[in-house]
DNA sequence: ATAAACCTTAGAGTTATATCAAAGGTCAAG
DNA sequence: CTTGACCTTTGATATAACTCTAAGGTTTAT
């Protein structure tokens, strides 16, 4: 039976961290000495693991949560329940690599037209480019392009 | 002379969001009209769009706010001002990006192990991975990996 | 003249994930 | 028995960039 501190150490997690996800729903202590300290037993522990290691892995808190009610109750779950998930958010983290890909090639393009001299920048062309709207790159999508993949 | 629902829907920012950007000091609005109303002149215009621009290139509005001082006193400040900007700018996305690519990479071996079918989840390869602690595909930085750059 | 559409402000709320502070109770060692 | 390390709770703070609300004044069109 380990004392928060104890778990801190070994799960990687603060203890600060450890009751906020307490708070969350996401793990708890089974059980409490006389004074109300918390004590992990080996299941808690391999929960607490298991929140870890989903998060190492890019799932945010919310879909822990799922995964972490489908790993409570697997008989009732399919494996698509968890690919589905799994799915989702490799969709969520391809678009956001995608937009990020894309300020990078603006930067990369400001950069370029820029020497970067220790002169002054009174004919810098990064200014100038940002001043003419040399934004967007490529894509000219308009459309409903507002969708910002939280991710 | 522009009012501010009128420029929101020339540069493609909410009044809200002018409004948001004047209270941080990134634009104004020269005039007002006897009633208060903001008036937005022609350089207020060009202040906006380079906000505008400089966003949609992925700046955060801090850095916008060192490029517009720069902008407003170009010759007491030298290219390599804008580059170490652009270029810090650059690093942040680009290590934001091979974080994600990390993720990514989780994600695909998790799903490459797993059928996906509807059959339950009781032996689902991506539970038991992710109870096996397998969220590191590679890279072993255990080192100072907490840099989490904000981007 | 009245309704719709627009404008103003100060300030609160949102999202996600923590992180810290305050005020105090508990435990182990010397 | 005291000191220092540890634990508890509630609630505030932080980040970034908005987004919205409330309560009210203005402008424009009919």
């Amino acid at each position: 039976m380990m004392k928060i501190s104890q778990l801190a150490a070994h799960s990687g997690l603060s203890a600060h961290t450890l009751r906020f996800y307490e708070k969350s729903g996401l793990i708890e202590a089974s059980q409490r000495t006389g004074s109300g300290y918390r004590r992990y037993s080996e299941e808690d522990i391999r929960r607490v693991e298991f929140v870890k290691t989903a998060r190492d892995a890019g799932f945010s808190l919310d879909e822990i949560a799922q995964l972490l009610s489908i790993r409570l109750d697997r008989d009732q779950h399919t494996c698509e329940d968890v690919t589905s998930i799994t799915r989702h958010k490799l969709e969520a983290v391809n678009e956001k690599i995608a937009q990020l890909t894309e300020i990078r090639e603006s930067l990369e393009l400001l950069l370029e037209s820029c020497d970067g001299g220790l002169d002054s920048a009174v004919h810098c062309s990064i200014i100038e480019a940002l001043e003419a709207g040399a934004a967007k790159t490529t894509h000219p999508n308009e459309d409903q392009a507002t969708k910002e993949a939280t991710l």
